[in-house]
DNA sequence: CCAAAAGTTGACGCGAACGTAATCGAAACG
DNA sequence: CGTTTCGATTACGTTCGCGTCAACTTTTGG
């Protein structure tokens, strides 16, 4: 298999996206498909590298944070300085994240509690009609 | 104490915000301050909301979405119909917060193997700078 | 071979979530 | 009592993340 390349639109079917998003991630350097004359192909790693930027969005992180911790999946030759700026840009999104994670914890308990709340109001309104 | 009345300015400098976003909250009909005379003056309830607004946006969700969800917090007396669909509106919220914490989960192990990788690329860059 | 489909590059548009004056009234302060 | 200061209102501007044409060039299929 040849590194099974795919055209725009097999990529916007099996990711569910349009192909105005995938020139526009590519606009934003977050994606580089090769060229078949004028047409782009995108392969193995384009698809991780959207999959990334798919979970990304779904953290709420900007289209900017999502490109920078991109380059940390690059192992091109790049100097010292900028793989410990990467690194250290990683760390930072890293903390967001583990602060949105027990943060996220706490919500859902306190969402489920006022679920409860309400479900409670409900079935009492529900009967105080039922009787009157 | 008679509710802590609090004018824009402290809660601007409380909450981090400006007053515009304060105002634009309340557009979006998601705090309703009182007003001695033009003034707004925010209460208890106003902060509470709008702890509950912030924290809303770092997952992630709309305005809309988090205005939608305070409704849940309204013991006001809507109908059971108006109850249920808030009700229904929150658990589909409540299914976004729990995929979005496993999810997370996921991502944070990833992310911690990647950081873990590119310091190793970056301390073997380093020896073979020095030695080289 | 010719038409329809698929893909390309602009360029303008749009909703969300505010920023940023400009202009005004009220209010606190030396 | 005048003047900063604080807040209100109105309204236009801005950034992000695409949507939506329009106008063209392939590419593919009957």
């Amino acid at each position: 298999m040849s590194d099974e390349l795919m055209t725009i639109r097999q990529m916007c079917d099996s990711f569910g996206v349009t192909p105005r998003t995938l020139r526009f991630y590519e606009a934003r350097e977050l994606i580089f498909p090769q060229r078949r004359g004028q047409h782009r192909l995108y392969d193995r790693r384009d698809r991780a590298r959207l999959t990334l930027i798919l979970r990304g969005k779904r953290f709420g992180f900007s289209l900017e944070q999502i490109r920078q911790l991109l380059e940390l999946y690059e192992p091109g030759g790049r100097n010292e300085t900028q793989i410990a700026a990467t690194i250290q840009v990683a760390r930072e999104r890293l903390e967001d994240m583990e602060r949105q994670y027990s943060e996220l914890s706490e919500a859902i308990a306190e969402l489920q509690t006022q679920i409860g709340d309400a479900e409670s109001r409900l079935s009492t309104a529900t009967r105080s009609k039922r009787s009157g």
